[in-house]
Formats: C-alpha cells, structure tokens, sequence
DNA sequence: GACCTTGACTTTCTTTGACTTTCATATATA
DNA sequence: TATATATGAAAGTCAAAGAAAGTCAAGGTC
C-alpha cells in the first residue's frame, strides 16, 4: 500500500468516525504516519478536492491545522425524513429538539437553525390560542424545511 | 486552543453580554488569562479591526482602559429598521414584498428569504382562523428577523 | 507518461519582552 | 493660590523568535 494511500484513508476515517469533517496538524499527522509533512498536501490537493465532495480549510502558524469537510449530499435526504416524520402538530420542546439534532448533523447550519427557533418560539404565538399552536408549529416547520431541499 | 483565541473568546462573550461594547484594562486581563499584555494587543489588531466591524478606543496612564464597541453593520442597523416598521398585523403581500425588497438589498440571502417566505405563506396558517393569521404573521417575521441582528 | 515521494525554501500567524508614550495625581515652588 | 515638576500606573510599539502550513522542483516508481 502506497504512503498517500495510507494518508487517505486515515483522513477518510476520520472524516466518517466525526460527523462529517476531520481537523488535523500536518505536521504531527505526517510523524505519526511516517511520512514527510508535504505528502499531507500531495494527498489532499490529490484527493480531497471540491471535484471530490471536499471543503478545506487551513490556517498557518502556532496553533496552526487543516480541516477537511465532506461536502453534504445527504442532507437533502435526511430532511426529506424529517418532514415526513412530522405530525400534524408538534409543540415547541420537539421543535426545539429537532432543530439541535439537525444542526449537530451538519444538515443545517447556525443561521438556519435560528430562524428555525424563532418561528417555533413560544413568543411568535402569543397572539393566537393555545389550541391552534401546536397545528401551526408543525405547518410552518414542515414548510420551511422544503425550502431547504 | 491558541492563546490568542482565548483572549479574542473572552472578548467577544463580554461584548455579547453587555450592549456591544467590551472595556477591559490590558494588564489585569493579560494577568488573569496568563498572558503577556502585548497579546491583548496582537489580538485587537488582528480581530478586531474596522474590517471585521469593531471600533477601539483606549486610555493610557492611571485608571486606563480598552474600550471595544461592536459596530452596527449596515444590514443589522437596517433590519432593525424594518423590524420596527412592521406593526402587530402583516399580510402575506406585504410580507413576500419585504422579503423580495430586502434580498434586493442584500441584506438577507436566497436561502434566508425562502425560509421567510415559507413562514409567511398561506398554506403555513390553513390550520388556523382567518382572523389571528395577520397578527401571527408579523410577530413571527418581527421574530425572524431579529435572530439575524 | 502518470503518479508518488522528498526536502529545501517561503509565507503566514503567534508569542514574548524590552522599550516608549501618555495620563492622573501628588508634591514642590513662585 | 496657582503653576510647575516628579512619580507611578497604565497602554502602545516593534522587532525577534517560534510554530505551523504552503510551494515547487527534482527525482523515483509503476
């Protein structure tokens, strides 16, 4: 087995034993690999490119690092399951539930989950009766999410 | 965790805890970090310039200080303004206008502007009366909206 | 020929400390 | 009393050293 082979696939595992993403120091990846610190680079200009469903980022100096990301393809699907696991009502605690799980997932990010929250708060319902809430929240939930597929 | 990152966290959790400003006195700060007082200074230069939308003011001498305030970017002082415009009812015409007029500002993205729009549509609220839809509607986008300043 | 490996050199970012400048207050002087 | 001077308490500056990642070209392998 080739040394970027080697490289490769350690990164691949660590990109699907996290959620999706692998942060590394070049530097000490490549000692414990046994390589030299540039075949990190060969292997990920190589192997990990946009073309291949990969994000990188890198920062230089102390404290330095590169960070991987598998480019989500999934999430489509995932929120498709979401929508259909909805209900005709759902109250705020689930709601809130829901959002968190789909923002650690990575299928949503910080913003949308925010939106997210705000629509199904509490506050935005004060105006209406209690009885219509919970019907409402799930609408509107299952409606913004379609947006995003 | 990098030096630097700590001091910039520490920063911004006490400009986010108070009202957008942070002052701090450099050396008790460096002291109680356990750093160098010229670090305070590396990471005000490099985090938080006029760029990235912070002002900085500062005194020598006894009873000195670092002032940090969080400017009002040109798209949170304008959310603000339409927030404030929108009463306690909204119609679903008014509403894809703002939304349309603010992406054409860019003040919001595609991404957001679906999520709102998917908020604010009829089919979102057939679950309730005619009469609370209105009312719903504006507080729900006044609540949106304000998750993004 | 295409892909892989290596290492010297470059660039970027961070940390540190010595030295400088500014300000408030206390003290001395006209 | 009013002004000048000294003192100490901050913050500011800057350059050197350190810690990472990036680049690239030369050579090796299949």
């Amino acid at each position: 087995m080739r040394m970027s082979d080697i490289v490769a696939q350690y990164i691949l595992e660590m990109i699907d034993s996290s959620d999706g993403n692998a942060e590394i120091q070049r530097n000490e990846l490549a000692q414990s690999l046994g390589c030299v610190p540039s075949q990190i680079n060969y292997v990920i200009t190589s192997r990990f490119t946009p073309e291949q469903g990969y994000i990188v980022e890198s920062r230089r100096g102390g404290g330095g690092y590169i960070r991987i990301t598998r480019i989500n393809t999934s999430a489509s699907s995932a929120l498709m399951h979401i929508v259909n696991s909805v209900g005709n009502r759902m109250d705020k605690v689930t709601a809130e539930i829901m959002i968190n799980n789909m923002q650690g997932r990575s299928i949503i990010n910080k913003e949308t989950a925010g939106l997210l929250a705000a629509a199904m708060s509490e506050r935005s319902y004060l105006s209406v009766p209690q009885q219509y809430r919970d019907y409402l929240r799930a609408s509107i939930f299952k409606n913004m999410l379609l947006t995003l597929i």
